[in-house]
DNA sequence: GTGAAAGCGCTAACAG
DNA sequence: CTGTTAGCGCTTTCAC
């Protein structure tokens, strides 16, 4: 491995003239300057960030941490939060905990191993929170994207999810529906809380009864059981003409399993969900969803995380950003003439 | 920040023990190891991976470069790689080129910059070469995936696009289209080459001419000036009853261009393209694809990496897996009836 | 079983 | 403008 000794030697300088001419620091004549840069060349020099970042104690490196990354959601929030890192000069790495506590606490180990400057946190849920405080405790930097988590203060970035589950029950309602279900993620992230409770506004609103048998708590993250869902679906009484999913791997499935029931969406059933299908499903858009601005969920999340590095301010007051949301009309809900 | 020389002055005893601990290696009576186990606890020490790195020369670090993370064949062939990594204890980081050649190389100074263990690299294209040139110069692992690059021999993984050209042009044929278009990506891109010599092979087949007028090169990215495209579209005659797209993002935009032109699919034309659309199209599979074993790319290629790591063997014989791929009828395709 | 010394590749602080 | 010294946190080598 090519190392500055190496180039010194060449170039008949010290390994600190070098390091001068690499960070552009410190007052170099242009022609040891010249000289070393062609050594450099020559030798296919490559810095060492890993020895750099240990004099420096920093690594000019930021880590995002999603929950699916093939969900379109994150995926656009990652470009997002890329986005605003390169900007910085930083370079963000992308971890995947797949809704997984001890995923998710394996990457807090990394992260914390080598040293990120800070993080962007797509939380798994409220039983994160020692994950979190082991990153406050290690004053590491770090944003929560999407989800907040109780008992942990800091910077956030989140949807709108209450509105979202009004207007979403507010279209139903004026299409004609009454029976509404809901399926949601569980109770122990918080927008599945806020998205719950969204919906529980809606259905006050619109003078509808609450039903604790319309609502099931599954999970956000791609399951492989349905069993409960299954039985869930069995056991509504009346069965809903509208189902709201609480994101777009549930409507997935509740379509999936409705369809294996031999119902047809929508003429038997209406669906519909948070979070949109993202750009590949635009062409033909099914799903009626309450569409978030996922690129700034990142590129925002990204600016507070980059801003507090900056100011070396790791301590309140925090931010709370709250993105609004749109509802997009698909196929997947019809009219209602007349409610059975 | 807590270093080994705290703990090791806490549990009175040398770093080196302290060092032997962590890595369990060398004999330590059970009674210090237990001592310097808690004295790392309550101080909450984590590993300073760079230090370790340095003078250990390895990283435990793959990467794995793609083109579009928002693109759900990607997203899908990260998460086999990072199965993959994960279970040989290696961690996986993921960089996104955009299809962009100035973006992959910083992604490669950073590669290099890091010293990472190893790489997968689905290229941008045939101008990556110099990239490629540049992790083989400096020793660093790399496995291609989904494209190759002329120049370069190495381990690669790449689906059967050849085929997958002939079965999509065999299944328009059978339903009675004869005017078959292709608006494919750059020909610089290995897999558009492919793709092309597969419709060729398939018109051939099927006793169909070829005609200069009816292929477009346009990119595999997500390019915002459609205007070539556009005018394609319009100086095409004898109109087509049929396009294929060289990739799904190609797909979305020549049906939005279709739709824009007033057309609808697949009653006036029908579109289908290569790549499926990714776990949320599944409910409504729109599009006709020629689907890909996305999640194989990147775990088979992260294998080939991980075994040439184990092995320190960077050298001939390369490995090179064809995936076969699966045509996956749709609603974007109809059968017509007479040719017009 | 345990420790001391040296060095991985780099840069901050100080000299000159 | 340029060089010397010391040290970032860790592990290897060789003693004891």
């Amino acid at each position: 491995m090519v190392t500055i000794y190496d180039i010194a030697e060449k170039a008949k300088v010290s390994a600190m003239t070098v390091s001068r001419v690499i960070n552009e620091s410190g007052r170099i004549s242009e022609k040891t300057r010249q000289r070393v840069k062609k050594v450099m060349e020559e030798m296919h020099y490559i810095p060492n960030h890993m020895a750099r970042s240990l004099v420096l104690q920093q690594t000019n490196l930021l880590y995002l941490l999603i929950t699916d990354i093939t969900n379109p959601f994150y995926t656009t929030v990652a470009r997002g939060a890329e986005d605003a890192a390169r900007k910085s000069g930083f370079r963000l790495l992308f971890g995947n905990s797949d809704e997984n506590l001890s995923k998710e606490a394996d990457y807090i180990d990394t992260i914390l191993a080598s040293r990120a400057d800070g993080v962007l946190v797509a939380p798994a849920g409220d039983a994160s929170l020692p994950h979190l405080s082991l990153l406050r405790q290690h004053k590491v930097p770090f944003v929560l994207l999407d989800r907040e988590v109780p008992g942990i203060d800091c910077d956030v970035v989140l949807g709108d999810s209450n509105e979202g589950g009004r207007a979403l029950v507010d279209y139903l309602v004026s299409l004609g529906h009454q029976n509404i279900a809901f399926v949601n993620g569980s109770s122990t992230v918080s927008s599945a809380r806020h998205r719950l409770q969204g919906y529980l506004e809606g259905l006050k609103q619109n003078g509808l009864p609450f039903r604790e048998s319309y609502c099931m708590e599954a999970s956000f993250g791609m399951i492989n059981d349905l069993t409960d869902m299954e039985a869930w679906l069995s056991s509504i009484d009346p069965f809903p003409s509208a189902i709201i999913a609480g994101n777009n791997v549930l409507a997935l499935e509740t379509i999936r399993l409705l369809r294996g029931r031999g119902l047809s969406i929508p003429s038997d059933v209406s669906v519909c969900c948070f979070d949109d299908f993202g750009p590949f499903s635009e062409i033909d858009p099914f799903m009626t969803v309450i569409a978030q601005q996922a690129y700034e969920f990142g590129y925002q999340g990204a600016q507070l995380l980059l801003e507090r590095i900056k100011n070396r301010d790791f301590s309140e007051p925090w931010s709370k950003i709250v993105l609004p949301t749109e509802l997009k009309p698909g196929r997947s809900v019809a009219e209602r003439v007349h409610e059975s």
